[in-house]
DNA sequence: CGGGAGGTGGGGAAAAGTGGGGAAAAATGG
DNA sequence: CCATTTTTCCCCACTTTTCCCCACCTCCCG
């Protein structure tokens, strides 16, 4: 269960660290990708596999699927922990994201968001202004 | 089943004490989050799973699962008591309430809310003039 | 008036985050 | 195919923060 927001450092390897709440759950390894709306996705193994066996039993002919998978794929890196808890990003990732010298991760339960501070900032100011609109969404949800 | 309210001191450190009534019953884990009109929630891990299980089951594709995944997730913390009976309110929650230096717990049966003192005179005063109208709420609800 | 439980403050040990050096591996060119 | 250069990546060490636990104080109840 991954939870909450942590800003680090990225260093000029481009390393970052995992926060220590979230190491225990990526000890099996994990993947890295391009996510939606100029983000990273970091995926724990197991949900990254049962994620791809979804994704490969999509039509070949299917436009939405066909970028679906190059989305996840084509820029997707496994990665593991070195022994201070941290992960390279690679160079591509971090462009992809927007990424120069600091990093937000953000906790969503199964896996895990990396932002550019001053986006995520932008993403939350949206999420106070549009409050009445998820209170439906949660209603429909039985929340 | 959490009843009643207790204001407690915040010490430098963020930390408040849990009510002695509210511990057992927290002493399975919990999670602390943002609420509505600027209070914060605190969950038995329980409920919280139980909640969280709908959410986290949405699309990854879906625009507005992601953005509700977000606002959910992303100011979460998930608390254990320290052997004194306390937990931390992180930073961003405790400016999130308008948290300073003393929290009201607030016990609502199934979770917690927890309020800046001054704030919650305000809602009690509200509950006060309005009290007609939530009369009539009730009626419908056959209560 | 005494005992116990609940609440509060603070010091110290442990862990987390960050920067940098060096060895191994990979890439490049002759 | 070998030598040189470049890159990768692994690990050590320092600094800062976290958090755990001890001790004291206060309030309530007998």
């Amino acid at each position: 269960m991954f939870l909450g927001s942590y800003e680090h450092a990225i260093d000029e390897k481009g390393r970052v660290a995992i926060p220590a709440r979230f190491r225990a759950e990526l000890a099996g390894g994990m993947v890295l990708t391009r996510g939606f709306d100029r983000c990273l996705l970091i995926f724990p193994l197991p949900y990254w596999s049962d994620l791809t066996r979804r994704v490969s039993a999509l039509s070949l002919v299917d436009e939405d699927a066909r970028m679906l998978r190059r989305l996840l794929f084509a820029s997707a890196s496994e990665q593991e922990m070195d022994r201070q808890g941290r992960i390279l990003l690679p160079q591509n990732l971090r462009e992809a994201g927007g990424l120069t010298d600091q990093a937000l991760l953000v906790g969503l339960d199964a896996f895990i968001e990396v932002w550019a501070p001053d986006r995520w900032r932008e993403v939350q100011q949206h999420l106070e202004t549009q409050g009445p609109h998820f209170d439906e969404q949660m209603r429909k949800l039985g929340i």
